[in-house]
DNA sequence: TATAATGTCTACTGATTTAGTGAACAAAAT
DNA sequence: ATTTTGTTCACTAAATCAGTAGACATTATA
């Protein structure tokens, strides 16, 4: 159930990136020596949060990524479903990643299915009311 | 974030076995067949829920597992914490596979901690609530 | 008592996923 | 021009997943 290193790692660079928010362009390396992150794998990280639309880069000499969108504009639910795949624990009650269950018979009225689509339920709604904005530390 | 198939075929050949609970041993191959299971993944799976004290089974001839506790007793958060490690989703939340965070500095006021506290206590909750007799399906 | 039908246990395996690494390349500042 | 950065693609070692296979032990029953 843990969630990869890919998932936690993006979500401490972008709590890292929302922080910086508003100061241009931060430096992968700055972010992996901050972070603790191996760097090369950092650069896939941030390269798939640039293809989503969330964040922004700058090429060349001082260049780096920065938050595109505003930190209370980017939930946790986005992150997580994109880099685990979804946010269900089965198939049968994702949203994204919506499979026909290969038990039972009438998923209306299978209890197991009801069970974790509240997990699920619940787990969505925590996660998408998080906004990297609430995950920032101000000392 | 799916679960492994081992974990949901323990659930699915638990739910059978509550539903037959009184009857005597079930033999692996009802179960496998009924519930759509490989047969030789299923005998690891129920050799390993014997193991854990909730079924036991009768060697030989007319053989077979039973559930050891009554349908009532047995929650899925003891099975899915089993089979899959831990309920929550950061080691630093977790009660059966603690440890501690390899990124922040203090975990009492880490907040990316605290959404997967919610996260975790939330999805346990449900999952103790749930026993097996409430999964049966009656017709 | 022989035999057939079951569970037990250990070891093995192919496929997939995870967690990265490495190198050639492109763009921008100086 | 040179240096510093991000971009892209290909590759890989290790771990996990999803089973299989086979020898063995136990029990019912004919």
């Amino acid at each position: 159930m843990i969630l990869s290193k890919k998932t936690r790692y993006a979500i401490v660079a972008l709590t890292r990136l929302a922080k910086e928010y508003g100061k241009g362009p931060i430096q992968i390396k700055e972010i992996a020596v901050g972070e603790k992150i191996p760097q090369n794998f950092l650069e896939n990280i941030l390269l798939e949060l640039r293809k989503m639309g969330i964040l922004g880069s700058k090429l060349g000499k001082a260049g780096g990524y920065f938050l595109l969108k505003k930190p209370d504009e980017v939930n946790l639910a986005e992150i997580v479903r994109h880099f685990e795949g979804t946010i269900a624990l089965m198939y049968c009650v994702s949203e994204k990643a919506y499979q026909p269950c290969e038990f039972c018979r009438d998923e209306a009225s299978c209890n197991i299915r009801k069970v974790f689509k509240e997990v699920r339920d619940t787990s969505y709604d925590i996660l998408k009311r998080t906004t990297l904005d609430s995950l920032i530390i101000r000392d």
